[in-house]
DNA sequence: CGCTATGTTGATCCATATCAATAAGTGTGG
DNA sequence: CCACACTTATTGATATGGATCAACATAGCG
C-alpha cells in the first residue's frame, strides 16, 4: 500500500493506538484496489483471505438463500469489514460488493492474525471493534423482530435526519431499492410505507426527505437508545 | 466463588489458556448463585456490572420494545453471556432470566476489563468468543430475514435433531410458546407450522418431535452452513 | 381438586408480498 | 444531441402469510 494512505487508515480507531512496527508490517503487505460500481468484492462462503478497509465509496454488506436475497448493512469510509470472519479464519457470511466507485484497501488476513497474537493494543482494539459490531447486529435483529415495517421506516428516517445534523431536509444516502431490502420490504412496500408516514409530517420526493416535525414522528416511531443509538 | 466451581469455568475456551493467576484474580471477586425459574438476572439498558456465566440450567435472552417482547437466544451450560456489554462497559442490548432452576457465576465487569487488559492471552480469547457470538447473530438475522416462518422451523428442528445426536425422535428444548417468539412467530402460527411439517414427515406429540425422513425435510429448508451451523 | 398457564383449532382481519401496468430516470450508441 | 433500451419507482389489484380474537382442551401445580 503507498504510504500516502498510512494517515487515513491509522486514524481508524482499529490501528490508532498499536505499534508503529506492526502498524507497518500490516501495511507492508497489504494494497488499495479502486473498484467501479456494483463490483462483487467477496462472496459468501469463500475463505476470508483479506481484511477490507473501505478508504472511499460505500459497500453493501449483503445475503442470500434459495434465490433470496436481503441486504444486511451499508459499510462507509473509513471502516472495516469482515473483521470476525478475519479473525477466526472462517468462511465470509456475507458478501460484499460496491455501490459506488470505491477505494478499498485488502489485508491479509494472515498479517492481521499474525499481528494479532504478539501486539496486545491491537488485540484490545480489535475487542472494542467487534463489540461493536456485535452490538451493532443485536439491534438491527431487535429492529426487526420488534417492529412494523412502517415503524423500521420511521426510526431509519429518524436516524438518518440524526446522520445529516439534524436539518429538516436531507437527503436518502442509498437507492430506495436497497432501502427497501435493507429494512426487509419490497420496493412497492416501501412507497407505501413512505405514503403512510405522511401523516406523521414525512414528505419525499425523489432521494430528498423532509421530517417538518421530529416530534410527531417519534409517537409513531418510538426510538430507543437500545435499538437505535449508532454509538454505545 | 468456591473453588469447586473453578474447574469447570476454567473448561470454558474463554479462560482455560489464561494465566493461572489471572484466573484466580477474576474468580476472588466473583460468585455464584442459584436462581429459581422465570427469574430476571438483568434488564437491557442497565450498565453492566457483572460477566455471567451459566453453571446448569438455562437462561432466555429477550428484548422489549412498545410493549413487544421477542426471544433472542437460549444460552445453555457452560457459557457466558453479554460479554459485549462487559468489554464496552455499555448498557445491555437483552434481558435474561432463567428458563428453570440456574446456577449463574458472576464476575465483576471492571475485573474483566482489568485482566483483558493485562493478560493477551485472554484478551485473544475473548476475540475468539465475540467473533463467535457475532457470527451466530449474523446468521440469526439472516434466518430471519430470509426465510419464511415455516423454513424458520423446518431449519431450527433439523438443528435440534443434530444437536441431539441425530435421532430419529428427539426433544424440544423449550416450551412452545418461547420457540414461537425466538422464530418470530405467535403460538398459534407455530401450531399450524408444525401441521405444515406433517407432509414432510414431522411428527409431533407434546414436547417430542419425530422427523421420519430427514432428506424429505431438507427438501424444504434447504439448510445451509453459512446460517445452521453452530460452529464456524 | 380446581386454578391457571399452555397449547390447539377455527374464524376473521391485516400487513405485506406478488403480479401487472405505467411513468420516470439513466445510460449508451448512433 | 437525441433515440432507444433498460432499470427504478410508483400505483393499482389481488393473493397470501401471519396476526388477532375467541373458544376450548389440556396439563401442571398449589
Amino acid at each position: 500500500m503507498p504510504e500516502s494512505h498510512y494517515p487515513e487508515v491509522r486514524s481508524l480507531h482499529l490501528f490508532s493506538e498499536m505499534e508503529d512496527d506492526n502498524f507497518r508490517t500490516l501495511m507492508r503487505g497489504s494494497y488499495v484496489q479502486n473498484f467501479p460500481p456494483q463490483i462483487d468484492l467477496i462472496h459468501e462462503g469463500e475463505s476470508s483471505d483479506f481484511l477490507h478497509i473501505v478508504l472511499s465509496g460505500s459497500v453493501d454488506l449483503y445475503a442470500q438463500w434459495n434465490n433470496r436475497e436481503t441486504s444486511i448493512a451499508t459499510v462507509r469510509p473509513i471502516s472495516t469489514f469482515i473483521l470476525a470472519a478475519t479473525i477466526r479464519d472462517a468462511p465470509y457470511l456475507m458478501s460484499a460488493r460496491t455501490l459506488e466507485k470505491s477505494g478499498v484497501a485488502l489485508i491479509p488476513s494472515q498479517d492481521v492474525r499474525d499481528i494479532f497474537d504478539i501486539d496486545a493494543v491491537f488485540a484490545r482494539a480489535i475487542v472494542r471493534e467487534l463489540s461493536q459490531c456485535y452490538r451493532g447486529m443485536v439491534k438491527s435483529h431487535k429492529d426487526m423482530k420488534l417492529r412494523t415495517s412502517l415503524e423500521r421506516l420511521a426510526n431509519y428516517l429518524l436516524r438518518q435526519q440524526t446522520r445529516a445534523g439534524g436539518e429538516t431536509t436531507f437527503e436518502l444516502p442509498t437507492e430506495k431499492r436497497r432501502l427497501a431490502s435493507f429494512l426487509g420490504m419490497t420496493p412497492e412496500n416501501l412507497s407505501r410505507a413512505f405514503k403512510g408516514l405522511r401523516p406523521y409530517s414525512v414528505a419525499v420526493d425523489g432521494n430528498r426527505v423532509t421530517i417538518a416535525d421530529a416530534d410527531d414522528l417519534k409517537t409513531l416511531a418510538k426510538p430507543s437508545p437500545l435499538i437505535d443509538d449508532y454509538s454505545s
